[in-house]
DNA sequence: CTGAAAGCGCTTACAG
DNA sequence: CTGAAAGCGCTTACAG
């Protein structure tokens, strides 16, 4: 056995085929012009070294390296994991492959990782920006930006920032669950959510507010509460502070559906039971929901269809057609009531509502996207195409 | 504004800095002598033209990428998308990004993602390896391996391969799973798993069937149904052919936690009761499982502990330190009896079990690794360390 | 400590 | 159709 390079290189396959490494490369990478005679000779050369081209070599002639980046909080939130494999769907159809980036929303992980792909020189990347607590806009955002490479906007986006931008519709969606708790004879809801700086949780708090307002409910600022961590230990430390307050809420919006199931967890523990003692509403619907002791209602984002638009419109620049930048697409929630959200608060009279699906009432049906809106830079109002 | 480069070169910080290249490269990259008036002026020059260096150029000639590949059947499956993320964290560490691929288990997309892994040079895999509906062998792992680039199998082995490899007991998990079953008096026991060509799911099986052979129970074939799509929909229809024989079993296995929800489907559509008319175990703990209308019993995988030891192992491999590229380590899964397992078949006496923890009555402590054994190629037996 | 030069493995004008 | 040569942006011996 002779000492050979570790791996087959163009070189190996044109002296093998008797071509120059030009000529090899023709055939091989499928551009230009090579006779029928000479590919087969080249084709054969490589099969028979286990020819396998370095992509690395090829992305400095072409600038492409043919991956992108995608940075989210955290894979573990089914959330982004629904996310992440629609995108991986949607851009390996296009021949690229995934780099995947979790940050725990935290603004010095998610820089690092952004820099780490600049400089591995990904061709574009989607971004969840996260936020500081002190309000810091996503510092990766700007420099993903200022370094000119494509780049999208996921689930979250930056104030004045001219990025194409795919989110749920996160006021109207809270103002809608908020709606639905009042309706049910709830006053004091609490509301669970990550960093407020984020403009998802902003919005929430936002659309939470609206409804309250509209009923003449007075606005209370304790029953706002940070998770911090975004998981199930956040939910839970968020949710106990919450039912230990003197006047504690009779129902509780969280803010991810991870939030949720710690929100379970410290009612559980309590022994209080939903939605007789504590009503419950929660982001982002997940399999199990249905089959929870008492089922979820959810405010329901369109993970995979937001995900998928994305990828298609970073496959768009890629391309280098001409695109929006200004694009800022708002997808529309389903807002899917279940039973937690369905009784009066302790010591009033229990109403059941109608009788329910298995799966759950569907408020608005599930269209892919149900509005499509411009937002015009410097304006807060979003125009209808 | 003069028309510049995309992005700045190494070159371009040079002249910038009235330095060579080489001196600039230095300077920046930290590695040979540089005097510290020089390395300001790099660093300077690097900073007000905001270089960013080519991580592809660097890999070119240092023969690493600083990248890895990682290709698991379905980050949407959470006992997946846990072992992505404790892989990205561990080998985050090392300065290493995450290529991430999904497979849906096909032999044919497996393959495509591991050449384009070869292809983007990444310096390490871990690969949960799939197989054919025939028995094939996973034909990516076969290439990864023979390319030389170091390979770390997760979850799953192949039969003959000297391939470093952690997986979880499969086989002794669904013998003590099934033994419970048969304990509270279940003599027909159906169980749903993956394709039988994966080792994991042959593992299950035999340990299902050396359970019931130990109490003298004939081995039904019938009971054993390959969900085809390991997700929910698989196990919705893998349950509905079971549940719908002449005979239907009393009580069910399922081989992960999206094929248990599919099953909790059927069992609801059919208005049937847990545990009462069927009991449930299922594999991989999930948040919700204590929280579901009946608690699910669990065979839970350690995902993290798996994950990270997988990726510490490739770490090892990639600093050239010597490995035991034989190396199997079998990481022992946590049984967590609920409520899912505990009643007596229909028309018995329904016993209800001792008190149970919200979170369950974990039968095994759950330490990070429980054994670690040393798969003696060529044997069956691993023997201990 | 610093620089000139070669080279990593491709692709791409440019000739022929 | 084919080849020689330059070049992508780094790093690395090799001199000095």
């Amino acid at each position: 056995m002779t000492t050979q390079a570790v791996v087959a290189t163009l070189d190996d396959v044109a002296r093998r085929a008797g071509t120059s490494v030009a000529t090899a490369g023709r055939a091989l990478g499928g551009y230009g012009k090579v006779s029928a005679a000479t590919r087969e000779r080249v084709l054969k050369a490589a099969r028979q070294l286990h020819y396998r081209p370095n992509a690395l070599a090829r992305s400095m002639k072409q600038r492409s390296s043919l991956t992108i980046g995608v940075i989210v909080g955290n894979v573990c939130n089914p959330f982004f994991s629904v996310i992440l494999r629609a995108i991986e769907d949607t851009v390996g159809g296009h021949g690229y492959q995934v780099i995947m980036c979790n940050t725990d929303e935290s603004i010095e992980k998610e820089l690092a990782h952004a820099r780490a792909l600049l400089e591995h020189r990904v061709d574009g990347i989607i971004l969840s920006p996260t936020a500081g607590e002190n309000g810091e806009a996503s510092l990766a955002a700007k420099e993903v930006y200022a370094s000119g490479i494509p780049l999208v906007f996921i689930d979250r986006a930056v104030k004045g920032m001219k990025v194409p931008t795919v989110v749920s519709d996160n006021l109207s969606a809270a103002q809608e669950a908020t709606t639905h708790l009042i309706e049910h004879g709830h006053r004091r809801i609490g509301i669970i959510v990550g960093r407020r700086t984020l403009d998802t949780m902003s919005e929430r708090v936002e659309g939470y507010r609206r409804a309250l307002s509209q009923h003449r409910i007075e606005f209370d600022e304790s029953l706002v509460v940070d998770a911090i961590h975004v998981g199930v230990e956040g939910g839970y430390r968020a949710t106990k502070h919450l039912l230990d307050l003197h006047r504690p809420p009779t129902a509780l919006l969280a803010a991810n559906s991870l939030l949720s199931l710690g929100a379970l967890d410290v009612i559980k523990e309590k022994g209080l039971t939903v939605p007789d003692n504590i009503a419950l509403i929660g982001w982002d619907d997940f399999y199990a929901a249905p089959h929870l002791e008492i089922p979820l209602t959810m405010v329901d984002q369109p993970a995979h269809a937001m995900a998928s638009i994305a990828a298609e419109q970073l496959m768009k620049m890629l391309s280098n057609k001409p695109v929006d930048h200004s694009l800022h697409i708002i997808v529309k929630s389903n807002f899917i009531i279940r039973e937690s959200s369905g009784a009066r608060p302790l010591g009033e009279e229990r109403r059941i509502g109608p009788a329910l699906t298995k799966r759950g009432r569907i408020r608005t049906p599930p269209p892919e996207v149900d509005r499509r809106e411009i937002h015009e830079p410097g304006t807060d109002k979003p125009t209808s195409i």
